[in-house]
DNA sequence: CTAGGGTTAG
């Protein structure tokens, strides 16, 4: 036997390795018997007359698949070398596809200035994948970049490649560039398909344009492109969140209307929006309907019934569903036990949540970073900060990194207990291994500055916001309308309630209990009494803490017959909401 | 032999 039928002998015989290790053998037997070719070696493995080419990319892409980069592109750098062997455009796409699928956009790119060097050209495949990796990363300028770069070398977009565009910048919250891309594509002769208004579709619905969302749904019959379920599912979607519950489902019965079948994304989407909005019985009812329309639960569906049971307030029949999990052919994976574990510590129930974490670890299911912050969030919720440090220190030794998430929770709960030197120097920890805090961290920060008697400190955060690239939201506002108030600046609480109705965020049911307890708390009966008149107005109902206030105020205040009125008509509302 | 869409936890 000549070394030339050595890897041939060698292949045939082993069926059972895996691609890496056939490739590993291939590949040692080649560089060290540098006579012998690449496709030569890989032919036998598959035992077939097939053409070479079509070999070496089943090759390359079962290497991929099987998550085997390193070999893959082990092989790619031969199939370079080889000379009677070129390798063609498909083998650097599949390349460039899995680089980018791990994020390693960096090599990919660095794969396509090989292939450009090797005089391979590139295709509409490899500049979607590209832009794909690129806007995966959030790099959209580049994106738009390796765009411009495609037309101008000759390389036609596709209709892929407009979804690919717009689906980034849906996901980048810009919904305008987005449908400016979308309009985009008519002009180089493409034509948007049912997946490009999906895709915008959901876009509209995620900023809450649901309004806009609809008028695409009746775009695409005019353009006579048929909705399918994941259309129906999106609007469902996007017209739950609005609260438009009514509509979704209607919706939702127009779907076998149109010859198309629920399947278990659409049920789940509106399960899961029934247990958030405590609509527990028709979230079980629907459930039934599920099933009965054979309609196959999958780990998905069953997480979200685990939470939604968690919700209800009914942990045991959540923790009943998942030991039942293994009988359906499902085995819960960190996902689940992370719910689960959610689930026991909004219910108070830590030691139930404790021995889930011990429980993963026997069974070698990984704890991840969220199921740490949840535990630490169940322990801080009790009060138990001591034992939530503790348990912030186990995370390094699980090689976990704490997010800012864990950092703004633990700084909230410092907070809390009125430790302020500690939660600011757990805030220095936190930005010496280069975590940034986002706004929810920013609005804890002013929160506790404003209760440790430094709102002024608090006020410049506040104003400092912008120069950070972050804009406040209503909960920001919120809590520094609440130090103003309870600090008696009125002027600055005042002028901070005109900022942010001309900045678009209204007022919500916390900011009008703020500024009537901040009102009445300074003895402003007649501002208190008018915000009150509008908080009714504007639908919302006030707390406890305003209630007892607003009792306090009719029983000790001289009022006008006006400020009475106003009164009547909020006791009797609570009246008829608390009676019904 | 490679590219695009809908639901879930902190």
């Amino acid at each position: 036997m000549s070394i030339r039928h050595a890897p041939i002998i060698l292949l045939r015989n082993c069926k059972s390795l895996n691609p890496f290790s056939l490739y590993k053998i291939t590949h040692n037997i080649i560089t060290h018997n540098t006579h012998i070719h690449l496709p030569f070696a890989i032919a036998p493995i598959h035992q077939s007359n097939e053409p070479t080419l079509v070999v070496t990319l089943r090759m390359l892409n079962r290497l991929c698949k099987s998550g085997e980069t390193k070999a893959a592109l082990l092989m790619l750098k031969d199939l370079e070398k080889n000379d009677t062997f070129k390798a063609n455009v498909t083998h650097y796409n599949i390349i460039i596809n899995t680089l980018c699928k791990e994020r390693r956009v960096n090599e990919a790119v660095e794969v396509y200035g090989e292939m450009m060097a090797k005089g391979v050209v590139p295709d509409v495949w490899t500049y979607n994948v590209l832009i794909k990796g690129l806007c995966g990363l959030r790099l959209l300028d580049e994106g738009r970049g390796l765009f411009g770069e495609m037309v101008e070398k000759g390389v036609a977009p596709n209709v892929v490649t407009f979804n690919i565009l717009v689906h980034s910048f849906c996901k980048d919250g810009k919904v305008g560039e987005a449908r400016d891309w979308f309009d985009l594509m008519w002009e180089f002769g493409c034509v948007a398909d049912v997946v490009s208004y999906n895709i915008l579709v959901n876009g509209y619905c995620k900023v809450k344009r649901v309004d806009e969302a609809l008028s695409l749904f009746v775009m695409m019959s005019e353009k006579k492109v048929v909705p399918d379920i994941v259309t129906y599912t999106t609007l469902i979607n996007g017209l739950c969140q609005v609260g438009r519950v009514e509509d979704a489902l209607t919706r939702f019965g127009e779907i076998r209307g149109c010859g198309l079948v629920p399947d278990v994304i659409a049920y789940s989407t509106l399960i899961d929006f029934l247990f958030k909005n405590g609509k527990f019985d028709e979230a079980v009812a629907l459930v039934k309907t599920m099933e009965e329309g054979n309609v196959v639960p999958n780990i998905d569906l069953y997480n979200i019934l685990i939470d939604g049971m968690c919700k209800a307030g009914k942990v045991d029949v959540g923790e009943d569903i998942f030991r039942k999990l293994p009988a359906s052919g499902l085995k819960p994976g960190f996902y689940t036990y992370n719910i689960l574990i959610n689930g026991y510590c909004k219910n108070k129930m830590i030691t139930e949540a404790l021995s889930l974490l011990k429980e993963m670890c026997v069974k070698r299911i990984s704890p991840t970073i969220v199921t740490y912050n949840t535990l630490i969030n169940g322990l801080c919720h009790v009060g138990r900060l001591k034992d939530a440090l503790l348990l912030f220190d186990d995370i390094h030794k699980r090689d976990l990194v704490p997010t800012v998430v864990t950092f703004s929770t633990l700084i909230d709960s410092l907070f809390k207990h009125e430790k302020f030197d500690e939660a600011l120097g757990l805030l220095r920890t936190m930005e010496g291994v280069g975590l940034v805090p986002n706004i929810v961290l920013w609005n804890i920060l002013i929160d506790g500055m404003c209760k440790s008697g430094k709102v002024d400190v608090g006020h410049e955060i506040f104003r400092g916001l912008s120069s950070r690239g972050l804009r406040p939201n209503i909960r920001t506002y919120n809590v520094m309308m609440n130090g103003l108030f309870k600090n008696g600046k009125l002027t600055d609480a005042n002028q901070l309630l005109q900022e942010m109705m001309i900045a678009g965020c209204m007022p919500d049911a916390y900011t009008f209990n703020i500024i009537i307890q901040g009102f009445l708390r300074w003895n402003e009966t007649t501002m208190a009494v008018q915000f009150l008149r509008r908080m009714l107005d504007a639908g919302f109902s006030a707390d406890i803490h305003t209630s007892i206030n607003l009792v306090n105020l009719l029983a000790t205040k001289e009022l006008d017959s006006d400020s009475k009125e106003v009164l009547k008509t909020f006791f009797q509302h609570t009246i008829d909401t608390t009676v019904t």
